[in-house]
DNA sequence: TAAATAATACGAAATCATTCGTATGTAATT
DNA sequence: AATTACATACGAATGATTTCGTATTATTTA
């Protein structure tokens, strides 16, 4: 297992993510907030993850239930995995400099960036 | 333009990185090191990538010579800041924070990193 | 209950990425 | 000069992703 969705299967993961078990219905309306697909795409999508065993769905009512089988941050770890080894050549540190330098981010972000360096040189002495 | 190259066309452009400007040949040689590749394959896809603008080559000899027209980083970033958009919804900190945690990075690794961090601490003052 | 509404199933077109075969031309070798 | 080796050009098959139309069935409503 640990398969990498793609990028409309990770637009859908995402939403299902944000907003809970929701229907192929409620799917398609909130990714009609961001761009315009027809509700039958949707739902192939969806029928095709389930195949995938990217979803799980509940067929009890008319309208069915759509849940991920795996968490935001499993495929969040699948995905970064993956770049991490075909375009960092598996440098984690490259990654984390690229990730991090001549960036415009955020103060809040920098702000969260720094805690995480905080707590990680706290740790620090355990890990290395 | 800053286009996100595919993953064979990644593939490419690291042997390029690599190993400076290459024939065909030489490409394809260094690629069959990995995985096995017809040589018009890789002759077609270096013709595309040019097309689109990821190569240009010097036609002066017989075996014509390829280079990248986009620098390693540039496309580690592009890269990246679509990850980040679509995968971890524009969060840095999140990216960064799963780059780094729960992961059995390699000593040297994690010493690049902490390097990286101190760095990092040194220009806190100027950035936050 | 008949008509309108809304859901799933499914086939298949459209698009894109990848792969390679064949044609053709140029250089090297015998 | 003829054969062999090697290069590019290019069309097209393959495979995966995305898209949507149509058929069918179930539910609601007029």
């Amino acid at each position: 297992m640990m398969l990498k969705p793609t990028e409309s299967e990770l637009e859908i993961m995402q939403t299902l993510w944000e907003c809970g078990p929701l229907t192929v219905r409620q799917v398609n309306d909130l990714l009609n907030q961001q761009r315009r697909v027809g509700y039958t795409t949707t739902l192939k999508m969806m029928q095709i993850m389930t195949d995938k065993g990217l979803l799980t769905r509940d067929t009890d009512h008319r309208s069915h239930v759509y849940t991920p089988t795996l968490k935001s941050e499993e495929v969040q770890s699948t995905i970064l995995d993956h770049v991490l080894k075909t375009v960092f050549k598996g440098s984690r540190s490259s990654l984390v400099m690229q990730a991090l330098g001549n960036h415009s981010a955020t103060n809040e972000e920098m702000e969260e960036i720094r805690e995480l360096i905080e707590k990680m040189k706290e740790k620090e002495d355990g890990i290395l």
